[in-house]
RNA sequence: GUGGGCAUAGUUCAACUGGCAGAACACCGGAUUUUGGCUCCGGCUGUACGGGAUCGUACCCCGUUGCCCACCCCA
């Protein structure tokens, strides 16, 4: 596969495995390919969730790296989680991560725990207590924190550093036992106390903590550190090239230090930059408190940058890719424009979402000169992007539906749309006139009267006249009830996390996230919609039926708007009139 | 202040490793249009700064500046 093969239309998705541009890490591996770095092996990825969250937009990049630059290569990828922490790891998280990972188009060699090499990794720290290399500390939390020194002062080694190796491996089988309480003591690596890398400072490898653990249960009592478990978990299931973020760059020498140390499988780290993005949260604890005090209605929230957030959302999992491949890597610390990620979520849903006719906020209108009683069905293209697509009829009558929107009793110069006396198309229908207007108490327009012209039936004239303008509609009589929930962005700022002082990011919470329309009027062919289905509402935007569609009451939720000209026509309209 | 990382259009990335700085998104303009969508055409702005070596540098050398990460018994 060619590593900087262009995107031709004809090959707009990425495939899971697919890359575009060339990167760093590519760069890498072709190099240790070449080199015969790993000998006969092939390419062995992982990626290392920690169950302790759901899987967002950010983890979406480090998956498609880790499965799809494995598959270019013809390599392999494990699924591995890192469950060192049990006090914050749960079942529902790593069957909710599998979930996402498959629904995003991958699927793993072997499904791995750290948890699962728990004995090897004992075993190698004893080995590492003989070989003088590891010693269990007295020390509290506090007292380490105070003997590690700081950024620009070394540290001062603990007065436990030097135990015998006997007394360390009594001390730590007894940790392992059981025989001491939570906290009481550690075993550390015997590095440097002086090094400049704070990471290597005596790193903690093992703590005591009395937690029952989702898989091992109450097996152990002692639990390994990430910095001790994870580059031996990589060894083990000989890892040839573990990526992660960048922040984990100075931690690199700790993850060379015990593979060499322990003469294993010399799996490399490569980090990359994460993802970033405007107006989007993606710290896990910060979603975690979105999700705990009810800002969202839970992880899949659709205004969540979570995948099963974007699933519900109506985000296909060809769009993300795709995304991700344009977004590319490297190790700049960058804040990629969600319009990025909306864009190719329009164009995969441009391709391949039926259209359809729905009014979000009714305005009736009634052709006077249309017969009373009378039905037509006019007949409605399914997907101009797709001839197979095929047609369908719509029912026309004497009253429909139009969007609010689509009428101004005083429009604007460049408004286009129907208005007293001006001519539009009603797509797929006939060209209509409005003629005047009935208003309520308050003076505002309630009901618009017309009249058409039988001749342009399917919306063409026979002499030939055009109109500026065609606007969507339903009937009246015939339309379906559906409730439809509008999402915008979760937060106001680019960066939510920029507040005045004293202020939590959640002071920049989008109060207009979400608008739900009650009553939407929609065409009678979406009766059959079901859960998942997408449809682009025509000139509204992609909607999908939501799961908490009822029968009889369904729900859609706007997955992204169309781009829209007129509104920044509008906008710049309302500039001048300041002027 | 210490160590590490990074710096190319508004944004995210390319540039065959020293040979005419490109793409996508965004933005602006136009064409087309039974979606003010899509599509098509065109435009816009750039190698952080200062030196040096070289016929020639985004790329090499020296220096400066700026940003990010690190001082959990989290990952």
């Amino acid at each position: 596969m060619s590593s900087t093969k262009a995107a031709s239309s004809s090959e707009l998705t990425v495939k899971p495995g697919e890359s575009r541009s060339s990167n760093f890490i590519r760069d890498i591996f072709l190099e240790d390919l070449k080199t015969r770095k790993f000998g006969d092996a092939v390419i062995q990825t992982r990626f290392p969730p920690e169950p302790n969250g759901y899987l967002h937009i950010g983890h979406a990049k480090a998956i498609c790296l880790d499965f799809g630059l494995a598959d270019e290569f013809a390599g392999k990828t494990n699924l591995r989680f890192d469950d060192t922490n049990p006090e914050k790891e749960e079942q529902e998280y790593v069957d909710a991560i599998k979930r996402d990972v498959r629904w995003l188009g991958f699927d793993w060699e072997r499904l791995c725990y750290a948890s699962d090499y728990f004995d090897q990794l004992y075993q190698w720290a004893i080995k590492l207590i003989r070989d003088g290399k590891a010693y269990v500390d007295d020390l509290t939390a506090e007292e380490i924190r105070k003997y590690r020194g700081t950024l620009t002062e070394p540290g001062k080694d603990s007065p436990y550093r030097n135990r015998s190796v006997e007394e360390n491996l009594d001390l730590f089988e007894r940790m392992q036992k059981g025989e001491f309480a939570d906290g009481t003591r550690v075993l550390r690596a015997k590095i440097d106390m002086a090094s400049p890398n704070l990471n290597m400072r005596d790193p903690v490898m093992y703590r005591i903590l009395r937690a029952e653990h989702h898989r091992t249960g109450n097996r152990w009592c002692i639990y390994p550190m990430y910095d001790y478990a994870h580059g031996q978990s990589d060894s083990i299931e000989r890892v040839t090239h573990s990526m992660c973020s960048l922040e984990f760059a100075d931690h690199q020498p700790i993850y060379r230090w015990f593979i060499e140390q322990l003469g294993i499988f010399p799996s490399q780290q490569i980090e990359f930059d994460r993802l970033s993005l405007t107006y989007t949260q993606m710290s896990k604890r910060k979603l975690r408190l979105l999700v705990e005090e009810g800002h969202v209605r839970g992880w899949d929230d659709p205004r969540m940058p979570t995948l099963s957030g974007m699933r519900r959302l109506g985000y296909t999992p060809e769009a993300i890719r795709n995304f991700v491949a344009a977004v590319g890597v490297s190790r700049t610390n960058g804040i990629v424009e969600l319009a990025m990620l909306e864009h190719f979520v329009r164009e995969d849903l441009n391709r391949r979402s039926p259209r359809v006719m729905a009014v979000l906020r009714p305005l009736r209108i009634v052709i006077d000169n249309y017969p009373e009683g009378q039905v037509e069905e006019v007949e409605a293209v399914n997907n101009p992007e797709d001839e197979n697509a095929g047609k369908r009829k719509v029912p026309f009558s004497k009253v429909l539906y139009i969007e609010q929107d689509d009428f101004r009793e005083d429009p604007p110069k460049q408004y286009y749309r129907l208005s007293p006396g001006r001519e539009v198309r009603l797509r797929y229908g006939y060209l209509i006139t409005a003629k005047s207007m009935v208003k309520n108490d308050r003076g505002e327009v309630v009901e618009v009267h017309c009249t058409y012209d039988p001749a342009t039936r399917g919306g063409n004239a026979p002499d030939g006249r055009k109109v500026k303008s065609t606007i969507h509609w339903v009937s009246a009589e015939h339309a379906i009830d559906a409730e439809v929930r509008i999402y915008d962005k979760l937060f106001t700022r680019e960066d939510p996390d920029q507040v005045e002082e004293g202020q939590e990011f959640t002071a920049n919470l989008n109060p207009t996230s979400l608008e739900i329309v009650a009553r939407a009027k929609l065409e009678p062919s979406l009766a059959n919609a079901t859960i998942g289905n997408r449809y682009q509402f025509e000139r509204l935007g992609y909607f999908c039926v939501d799961p908490d569609s009822k029968l009889g009451h369904p729900v859609f939720n706007r997955t992204v708007a169309l781009k829209d000209t007129w509104a920044k026509v509008e906008k710049k309209i309302e500039r001048k009139g300041e002027l």
